[in-house]
DNA sequence: TTGTAAGCGTTATCAC
DNA sequence: GTGATAACGCTTACAA
């Protein structure tokens, strides 16, 4: 560490150590290339003035930062955060930084957002959801940034992703849910617009209706976004409907969590009354009363296995592929036959 | 959007507008100082060059990047996502981009994700609680990044901070506990060695405990990290004691949570059996049954009052406040006097 | 108001 | 194995 008032640079490693700056540089990115002898002696150096790259100087001269970015929706869903956590670990491991930013579902945030990280050199990025403008696609492709999608899986995209069939996991859910013979079933999605993981899991209930004879017109659906009070609220304007709702699935845990709440401020017991089921078995599922039937979704595999194919993809180990994770019912208190 | 091949630099732009280099660059910076005809005319290059400036050069030539690094330690917990949200959003409105970075309570993570946001060319760094080596704050200080405290506030602290007395905050609601008539009480804590929050928390409670005329070494302690089921695991051990604790106090919500729902598995009811408080009051806390007894902590003001004065601070408008924050006892079915 | 040109701190291509 | 030296893209005195 200096005690010095400046910041040391290359130059000032290479005079104290009596060598060129180009050794010096050697000596950090490829030790391999410079004599065992030199290079102690320089990075004794390097310690002794508490030396660190600037790193605006080195995107510039390697064009190469081992900088990934990552754009979520909200940091406030615990799905992202597990998620990334897993990411970031791996990245670590792999010698990269990771650099969050998120966007509170608004796309022309995400459009923001996506400028500043590529424009601060960002060798990767890792989105959630496919659905944006095709400019930003043009963009990224036009900076060579490599792109992973995550969340969301879909068989045939171009665009290299690791996630899940949103679509097929809600349509087994729906399934599961009218096999306990709920007939009557209401749908607690988030905003639909824009969110091509939500309209997948709505068409998910719908297939699954269609499935088993029942028409998918019937399927009343209360769009909100993401938080516990909508989710209650929701769930009380669904139950007013006559007749009644013997069963509300919701979009994710979150909204789920608020139904049943609602449900119990309301007197409503689970499942005797009304069965209730979320989406991403989340902690919350677990600790709420009764537990929560729901899909579990892989979060922690899917930001590793995202990072190692992002790397991957950006070193171009790998020509970047589509990666399905599984998903798997969790079949818990909250679900059961419909009153009769 | 450019359709060629080829990242546009300054000097596109300069060529295809007709005008030097340096008036590009005022045009993007200062635009007041260049006439009106020229400025529409480059804008528009800019524009239909898809021009984007050039991060890392542009850091190097003016040493400012208007970006603030924010480390927390973890992104798993919904108060530090919270705060953020408000802090980004905060940030975000005076022209800054903030980056994230999360440590999972590892100092040495923190060192290095320090450097990695200094070396990126953070003006400014947003960092939770004020227990760390000295010599970063050396690194900080000589690398002269404005450096703000959150989450703590101390009394007579040089560092600027923004943030609530956890101490005050912790033996208040202790004082509510005993007020209730509660003589034997556990603490779970989280890990002490190295979070100020968390040693303050319980220096709250010993000070409380003390001023009743109970005895601090009474209290019987169990450390842990942040997780709902080492709350459960810490609540059993707890209640293994003899005689048993009637109330359990503990470092924040989650671990608050998670003793509630080891209290229901072991058939214990709360209050009835056994009281339990959090620390906090993030959503979780009213999601339980009955509702957790908790500290508000003003996660969003913080977030929000943070950034205006890391802002203020590196902009050289203020010279650095500590500023407190209150917090608020909020009294909900969890607590309740102990059994007779 | 605008242009010229000197850095800013690296990395990489050559010679040596 | 090591050392010059030319980029890299931008900002900012200083001149015009």
């Amino acid at each position: 560490m200096s005690d010095g008032k400046t910041i040391p640079t290359l130059d000032d490693v290479a005079r104290a150590a009596g060598v060129s700056t180009a050794t010096v540089s050697r000596c950090l990115n490829t030790p391999d290339r410079v004599v065992e002898k030199t290079r102690t002696k320089v990075l004794a150096v390097v310690e002794a003035l508490g030396y660190t790259p600037n790193f605006g100087a080195r995107a510039m001269a390697a064009k190469r930062t081992y900088t990934i970015g990552a754009i979520i929706p909200t940091m406030e869903n615990a799905i992202f955060a597990r998620g990334l956590q897993a990411f970031q670990e791996a990245l670590h491991a792999r010698g990269y930084t990771l650099l969050v930013s998120s966007t509170g579902y608004q796309a022309e945030v995400e459009a923001e957002q996506i400028r500043a990280l590529v424009a601060r050199g960002a060798d990767g990025l890792l989105l959630i959801g496919r659905a944006r403008d095709p400019s930003i696609y043009a963009f990224l492709r036009n900076r060579s940034v490599a792109t992973l999608i995550a969340w969301t899986f879909e068989a045939g995209s171009q665009q290299p992703a690791v996630g899940f069939d949103n679509h097929a996991a809600m349509k087994a859910l729906a399934s599961a849910v009218i096999d306990q013979g709920h007939r009557r079933i209401g749908l607690i999605s988030g905003t639909l617009d824009g969110n091509d993981r939500a309209t997948a899991r709505h068409a998910g209930i719908r297939d699954a209706l269609t499935e088993h004879g029942l028409d998918p017109d019937d399927l009343p659906v209360i769009e909100t976004s993401y938080e516990v009070e909508n989710g209650g609220a929701a769930f009380e304007t669904l139950m007013q409907r006559t007749p009644r709702p013997t069963a509300i699935m919701c979009g994710n845990d979150v909204l789920a969590v608020g139904a049943m709440k609602r449900a119990r401020d309301m007197g409503l017991r689970v499942p005797e009354d009304v069965s209730i089921t979320g989406f991403d078995d989340i902690e919350l599922a677990r600790i709420v009363t009764p537990e929560l039937t729901t899909m579990r979704v892989p979060h922690q595999e899917m930001g590793r296995r995202a990072a190692e194919e992002l790397v991957n993809l950006l070193e171009g180990t790998s020509p970047g592929a589509v990666i399905e994770l599984d998903c798997a019912l969790k079949l818990r208190g909250s679900l059961g036959p419909p009153p009769s």
